[in-house]
DNA sequence: TGCCATCGGAACGCCACGTGCTCTAGCCTG
DNA sequence: CAGGCTAGAGCACGTGGCGTTCCGATGGCA
């Protein structure tokens, strides 16, 4: 960079840069949110740098900084604001459905371009125990809570034991999932997950 | 720092830095690993700098980097010559207390001043394709073998079902608590081994 | 229309990285 | 025992990303 003649240049036209349209408010945090997770998808959070998310979204990153303090703050914000939640829980009147479509949903974020983001996020989340309070409140909760609701009619429909109306056996798919995860770089294959559902969360919460 | 005066100073005795003497070989490693555990516990794997570990076992930044081209390269390398490998699986006679005695011990580990290493070992491990697989030989399967090990002679004495002696099944024990020891910054404590053996495991196993 | 919070852009100081160089300790060979 | 050669210590350097600060411009709002 910086090859050009280092002389009496600008005559370079006056580019003058400060041009474009300037956006605020919602307009900005949506560009950069988009950048962010561009840039997520095309090096992967190891390498993202905040100037370069900054550039991509045609932002300062003094924007940047002004709103996030961090690298892991600003893509644990981008991510969240991105996806849609983890949605209701499935309710097909199976509780093997159930948890199938549980996992799925997860498995289809962790798939899908923020599952990059995922990754990183929980090694930054290791380092860092405020970032790690976020991501237990916005992502680890509501899946253990949508596999208790899951757990729950199965319990009614007496397809489950109630003594397996737990928070930690309610924990045990997603944790297995999120493991399972974080030591293979491959997508999560469907195989996977019915082998986790039918070789350990069927056989421990049936009656 | 070099609060020292910046004129003819030198005057300051020669002291003559290359003097002491000097460690090679097995010496020089094992004062590089003693130095690395150090200062993992002192500042933890997210701050520990190559260069405060070189200082700390009087070596050189050469010295380091002629050897691992990584810090999670050293620090693997420091953890797995310190720790004594996960031993030999327990034989009590009871599936029970052999389950919770091999998750006792992974939680020694992890509680120890290891730790930490292994903490930091595993953030890395997410970004680092290469690393995963060292760790994932080292510190992993050998820990699954284990537990299936352990099934087996439950199976052979009744107290396990036969269709319990998967990959998957004995790895769920070294999961929960990988899982959990990564969402908690505090010590594994016994309860939470307790919890995962009888909530879990022993549903999961039994006949 | 005029004001002012905020934007984009660029430069800056900082720190750790990883490398290269010099000088020297200690082993190994003859 | 002497000489040489490998490898270690210490230091300085270039590099790159971080996070901050300043400046000029801009757009919403009164």
């Amino acid at each position: 960079m910086s090859s050009v003649g280092e002389s009496c240049e600008s005559a370079s036209v006056a580019i003058d840069h400060r041009k474009g349209p300037r956006r605020r408010g919602d307009a900005l945090y949506a560009a950069i949110f988009e950048a962010t997770l561009d840039e997520l998808t095309a090096v992967g959070y190891a390498e993202l740098k905040m100037e370069h998310v900054a550039n991509r979204a045609r932002a300062s990153k003094g924007s940047l900084y002004r709103r996030w303090s961090s690298r892991a703050e600003l893509v644990a914000d981008a991510v969240h604001h991105t996806v849609p939640g983890c949605g209701e829980a499935p309710d097909t009147g199976s509780v093997r459905e159930d948890i199938l479509g549980g996992l799925r949903g997860f498995a289809n974020l962790l798939n899908g371009p923020s599952g990059e983001a995922v990754r990183g996020l929980m090694a930054e989340t290791i380092r860092n125990p405020d970032l790690m309070e976020v991501v237990r409140t916005r992502f680890v909760e509501p899946g253990v809570n949508l596999f208790l609701e899951v757990l729950r009619r199965g319990a009614v429909r007496g397809e489950v034991r109630p003594s397996a109306l737990t928070t930690r056996i309610a924990s045990v798919g997603p944790e297995l999932l999120r493991q399972h995860f974080l030591a293979h770089r491959s997508p999560v294959s469907d195989q996977v997950l019915i082998e986790i559902v039918d070789e350990v969360i069927m056989p421990l919460v049936r009656m």
